[in-house]
DNA sequence: CGCACACTGATCGTATACGATTTGATGTAC
DNA sequence: GTACATCAAATCGTATACGATCAGTGTGCG
């Protein structure tokens, strides 16, 4: 064969499902019909089924037995578990993460926050919100467990795919976190222990979860 | 129909396997063949590639394309990988859990610890373990943030999938656990923050891996 | 007019079948 | 004796086919 194979009908499968519900094609309630989706594939479905049971494993689609799969409903509570998760084990990735930020790597961490604070003029959530995602991705990348690494990123994955930043709903956290940002590098910059890090990381997070329970009128999570 | 249908083969199937995994009778490297298991299950393939793509999925099995599926091996970098995952995600669950810890609660819990102090005498490193987990789903179970629940559950049934309990290599660790244990329910007793009980929960798991961890030479954990 | 029930179309769950790929073994040349 | 090419068996990946199940609709009865 001279075929390159690169990757199965069922992986290619994943990626397009995912890809779709990340861009907001399929969003939240859509319908996943498999037969649809393995047509528009050029494939039959069994290699649908697969990818779909793995998105579902992800929590990034519902699945109900002999009905079908459609894309996770955003709803309030959803975001707000995610998020508290994330608060939680992202600050605990940033600080295992702290022994490969060196001075290269703060250089670069600096300069985007940078051009977080010049977008804050004419503010456009959309770009800030990828800047942010970018920012947080730098601090957690390098986090040696790679369990946890994967939790991080798929918490991040789950609010992207939710389309719900907390900066369409809370727009003046921008401000804020720029500012938080660049005293967790300065944190840094100075070599805090890991745990001081943490729990600078976890502060930031904890404020923008915050601002957005009291912004929707609940209690402030207890921890 | 008469027949209840109450589960599907592919979730008898995963039921099957995930239970195999964890008795030991597949220990880790056996390679789970799916034509074969699905002779065993009296069904087809498809079911058992299902089953076995969810177990992938939970990081149990290994999975290789064009080749199958192995039990995940446990190389003593996952275990300590999981115990630290689980040392950051733990203690906030218990945090998180701390609402519904009431008086009826708390005799629960100091019962089942004082039967494992019990077992400290003629020391069983199983039963020992078994009782431990129950302890700790104690502590965790209540935990109101279902993502946050689910990862330790997975956490715990990793480890016990590893059948590499910490008190089979440390014993020592069995009687200081029970005091830390304790010392839990005391500061519970009294009505301590959410805070705290993380804090105190955590060192109770970060001493029981730095244990581990100089038992076997390595440095302990930075955070 | 409203409710219960049977029917229908859509969709899922699984079995079977076959092509594709890998792996390990066998044989041959050097 | 070793290295390499070739081959066969085992196993996976996917297509197709058909039975099972569910949601919605229409009809009949109270």
């Amino acid at each position: 064969m001279v075929t390159v194979m690169s990757a199965s009908k069922s992986e290619v499968a994943y990626q397009l499902v995912s890809e779709r519900i990340n861009t907001g094609a399929y969003s939240p309630g859509y319908r996943l019909v498999l037969g649809t989706i393995a047509e528009e594939l050029g494939c039959s479905v069994v290699p649908v089924r697969e990818a779909i049971r793995r998105l579902e494993a992800e929590g990034l689609v519902h699945f109900t037995r002999n009905v079908g799969a459609t894309v996770a409903q955003v709803d309030s509570t959803l975001y707000l578990h995610t998020m508290q998760t994330l608060m939680i084990i992202e600050p605990a990735a940033t600080a295992l993460a702290a022994h490969a930020m060196d001075a290269a790597w703060l250089s670069k961490a600096r300069a985007l926050n940078e051009k977080m604070r010049q977008c804050l003029e004419d503010f456009d959530p959309v770009a800030f919100t990828r800047m942010n995602t970018e920012f947080h991705q730098l601090l957690y990348g390098q986090c040696p467990n790679p369990h946890i690494l994967d939790l991080v990123q798929r918490g991040w994955r789950r609010l992207a795919a939710m389309r719900a930043s907390s900066f369409t709903h809370i727009p003046y956290r921008a401000r804020e976190s720029v500012k938080e940002h660049d005293g967790l590098l300065d944190l840094i910059e100075s070599h805090a222990t890991p745990a001081q890090i943490e729990a600078a990381c976890r502060e930031h997070r904890a404020h923008t979860l915050n601002s957005y329970l009291k912004a929707a009128g609940m209690e402030p999570s207890v921890i």
